[in-house]
DNA sequence: AAGACGGGGGT
DNA sequence: ACCCCAGTCTT
């Protein structure tokens, strides 16, 4: 199959089965494009657009972004994960609104935290029309199945080739259609498991479909068993049942979101609390629980521990904050974190 | 070139 | 439980 025929095979499906009504699809703009295109990294669809609804309504445009405090916008990613997206955001919101306008140069783009080399070809492609491939999850799935393409994506030589095959497929003509057309097709036809090849506009030249081996692409990512990490997160709440949180560093894990203190074991909380002077009327450490990252498995055994006293204890000035319910609609939080405040709020009283 | 960085959905 | 995802940044 040509190039051409490629592409004219995807862009007849596209005309037929693509979707053109998710939200960012309407009012195209290259804002609302970054916007979009940075949520859906490593983020699937149905997952983001509740998220790109209520940016958009709080953060209409870049200069409502740019100038939000960086803790606002947190909040709003919070649940979304790989928080440094959600700072490149904002820093990017800035240097655009600065500028005084979106740029529509691959060299300009990739220059701006957050937006990469397949980012930077959509914003080109799908808000400025211009031609320049883009090489993201689904167009990795399809072209190493359309190609055969062997080995795993992630290594850099694999990730050479695929760049290369897309930009040779890319056409000049209808850019964003087509941009639009491989992500849909990756998502809804050539799908990871499963895949309906029957109604795939590229079945008849697809290698991996001619060999019967559609499943053996993309080559996985060889198998490490993922280390884990143990923490004792503590729930210190005080006589106004209010729970105290820290600040994270802005980089690594949860990075900028609120947190609770950690230790590497319940004595060591104990302990921390009694150097402090915090009088414990209550412990119970409850059952610990696993959250796993793309890299490690986090098992945490959270601690209840209940004083009578510190209703204005002050650990360190912007870094610590006595929590109660009314805050979770203000902070930026991570999901277990969220999920284990909710819960304390039924269990501590 | 390799590792860090979240959380959720599918199986 | 395991797989992987509409990737980018740092080291």
């Amino acid at each position: 199959m040509t190039p051409s025929a490629f592409q004219q095979n995807i862009l007849a499906w596209f005309d037929q089965y693509g979707r053109k009504d998710l939200p960012w699809q309407k009012d195209l703009t290259p804002y609302r494009v970054w916007l979009s295109e940075t949520m859906l990294q490593q983020t699937q669809v149905a997952t983001v657009i509740p998220y790109f609804n209520v940016f958009i309504e709080k953060f209409p445009d870049v200069a409502s972004l740019a100038n939000a405090p960086i803790d606002e916008v947190l909040h709003l990613w919070s649940g979304l994960g790989y928080y440094a997206r959600a700072r490149n955001l904002h820093k990017t919101a800035q240097l655009v609104d600065e500028r005084g306008n979106f740029p529509d140069t691959l060299d300009d783009l990739i220059d701006l935290p957050g937006i990469g080399l397949s980012t930077a070809g959509a914003i080109l492609s799908i808000a400025f029309d211009k031609s320049h491939p883009i090489l993201d999850g689904n167009v990795k799935r399809v072209l190493t199945r359309f190609k055969a393409v062997s080995g795993w994506p992630g290594n850099s030589a694999v990730n050479k080739k695929l760049w290369a095959i897309s930009a040779e497929l890319t056409p000049v003509a209808r850019v964003a259609d087509y941009t639009q057309a491989m992500m849909d097709l990756g998502a809804t036809v050539c799908t990871r498991s499963k895949p309906t090849c029957e109604a795939c506009p590229l079945n008849t030249g697809c290698l991996a479909r001619r060999t019967d081996n559609v499943s053996a692409f993309p080559t996985p990512k060889p198998a490490k068993t993922l280390p884990v990490k143990q923490l004792t997160l503590l729930l210190l709440s005080n006589a106004d049942n209010r729970i105290l949180l820290e600040k994270r560093p802005p980089t690594g894990i949860w990075g900028g979101l609120w947190s609770l203190p950690e230790f590497d074991s319940v004595e060591a909380a104990h302990d921390w609390c009694l150097t402090r002077s915090i009088h414990i009327a209550d412990q119970q450490a409850l059952t610990t629980r696993r959250h796993t990252f793309s890299h490690y498995h986090l098992d945490y055994t959270p601690l209840l521990i209940q004083s009578d006293n510190l209703i204005n204890f002050v650990m360190e000035a912007g870094q610590t904050v006595w929590y109660k319910a009314e805050h979770a609609n203000q902070l930026g939080l991570a999901a277990p974190i969220k999920l284990l405040l909710q819960q304390s709020q039924t269990r501590i009283k």
